[in-house]
RNA sequence: GGAGAGGUGGCUGAGUGGUCGAAAGCAGCGCUUUGCUAAAGCGCCGUACCUCAAAAGGGUACCGGGGGUUCGAAUCCCCCCCUCUCCGCCA
């Protein structure tokens, strides 16, 4: 959420920032800062009564005390009264509308992200590795996997319909070890508080990290709409000290967790439909920051490396691009890519975004710290998939796979997977 | 699921219709006393919003959230959320 007053008295730069992003979010200033000059005008004439109203009440409890008579003075508050509720409800309706008009609103992109529209004007920021060769026909991972018996689509659709996956066997093990090793690298080289929160969201929270009110349609709900499946820990994890005010000495707090996610993929049905690159649940480990807006833009660049460390230590080729702004999703500022490259595919696959969401989620969620001076301020939110497995699960095997059919597992995995390959 | 108790400022905790944004204590900040530490004394010490060119100042709201009763609500009534205890069920 943007701060009404910086809309208020910058209405110029927020349009134009808003603008690099497409859509319409920028012609909706005009409209908010007309709400806001209406807010403002009702509150200060309902202010205004309710001066009125106490300090006249307060005369009665004088008068009567003092056994004088108060009948026409509260002849005069009643009327008062009538006049306040109406207004108060013309303030709260103007209110409501406000924040409704404000949570439909994105962050503003950084001022220095590249301008662009779409993904095609992401530039690369840098590759890791390269492209590996191979000396014989490619498999991908789907029939690696079938060949292998490491995931099963079809069955895993009789209980669940299209879009989800159930690994089996040593696929299975192989998710499971993925995930492992991911929570020790961050827990243990990285200084990441490991977390392991509910999946079961409520609304507020979904609110606080932006996927609500916008953008229902792309997830699960469950209790008619009051609570909703976690899309990604960032939710859960963001949100764990929601409305609270820390202590400068505790940030930047660093999270790690794991949560299997779920997400409808509304509008995009038919896309990327072979294997498990778009599932409607995932596995993810997800890396979370709170930091104090004069280190978040260090602490992105940090918690990207921490997250490109998982595909160095496997041995993945990858490469980090930057978002242009006409791509950035909805409340970040400014977001990294790590695409790593799957062989079978011949693509690259995103498996890591990581963003500095400013304090567009802080404010939602109003979450804050108390500075050097002793004032209260928004946080800086951050979070990044450190990653996501289904993809880095075929990125591997893909990768890995061996002239016989086989996978090798890389040295790093090997003490969680308990084998050195798969046959 | 059933029964009960409770949610007040950073914390503890008073306050059951009026002058209460809220006693007191603790913590914190400043000053005084002091050789240092300790202690004592004094003062300051919530948030949001509105108003103001800005600062100063002024104002309004906020005692879990929302609604109601009343001239007036932290206080009375209703709904919801959360926490705790007991019972039931259960991995």
């Amino acid at each position: 959420m943007l701060d009404i007053r910086l809309i208020r008295e910058n209405p110029d730069y927020v349009r134009e920032r808003l603008a690099t992003r497409g859509g319409d979010a920028h012609l909706k200033i005009d409209e908010i800062l007309e709400c806001d000059r209406q807010r403002r005008e009702l509150e200060t004439r309902l202010q205004a009564l309710n001066g009125d109203r106490k300090r006249l009440s307060k005369e009665i409890g004088g008068k009567r005390a003092k056994g004088e008579p108060t009948g026409e003075i509260e002849e005069q508050v009643r009327g008062i009264g009538m006049e306040i509720s109406s207004l108060n409800e013309q303030t709260a309706q103007a209110d409501a509308t406000q924040r409704d008009l404000l949570l439909q609103l994105p962050n503003l992109p950084h001022d220095e992200n590249p301008i662009g529209k779409d993904a095609a004007d992401n530039p690369e920021v840098r590759q890791w590795g390269q492209k590996p060769s191979y000396d014989f026909s490619l498999a991908d991972h789907v029939t690696l996997g079938a060949k292998l018996g490491l995931f099963d689509p079809e069955r895993a659709s009789k209980i669940s319909g299209s879009g989800f996956v159930c690994f089996t066997g040593q696929g299975a093990r192989l998710e499971r070890a993925l995930i492992n090793f991911c929570l020790d690298l961050h827990t243990r080289q990285h200084d990441y508080l490991e977390v392991s929160p509910p999946f079961l969201i409520r609304r507020d929270a979904m609110v606080g990290t932006g996927q609500l009110p916008k953008f229902e349609d792309d997830m699960y709900g469950l209790e008619n709409g009051e609570v909703f499946l976690a899309p990604t820990a960032e939710v859960p994890v963001t949100n764990l000290h929601r409305e609270e005010i820390l202590a400068l000495s505790e940030l930047p707090k660093r999270f790690v967790a794991y949560t299997p996610c779920f997400r409808r993929e509304a509008g995009s049905a038919g896309r990327e439909t072979r294997g498990i690159i778009r599932v409607h649940q995932f596995d993810k480990v997800e890396l979370v920051k709170l930091a104090t807006p004069e280190t978040s833009w260090d602490e992105l660049e940090k918690l990207t490396a921490n997250a490109e460390r998982v595909l160095q230590m496997l041995g993945l080729h990858y490469r980090v691009i930057e978002l242009c702004t006409g791509d950035m999703g909805f409340g970040s500022a400014k977001t990294y890519d790590i695409e790593v490259w799957a062989p079978g595919q011949n693509a690259y696959l995103e498996v890591s975004s990581c963003s500095n969401y400013t304090d567009f989620q802080a404010r939602r969620m109003n979450l804050k710290f108390k500075d050097a001076e002793g004032k209260n301020r928004f946080c800086h939110t951050l979070n990044g998939s450190g990653t996501a497995m289904p993809r880095l699960f075929v990125a591997l095997v893909e990768t890995w796979q061996q002239a016989d059919g086989s996978i090798q597992i890389p040295e790093a995995l090997q003490p969680y997977f308990g084998a050195a390959e798969i046959r």
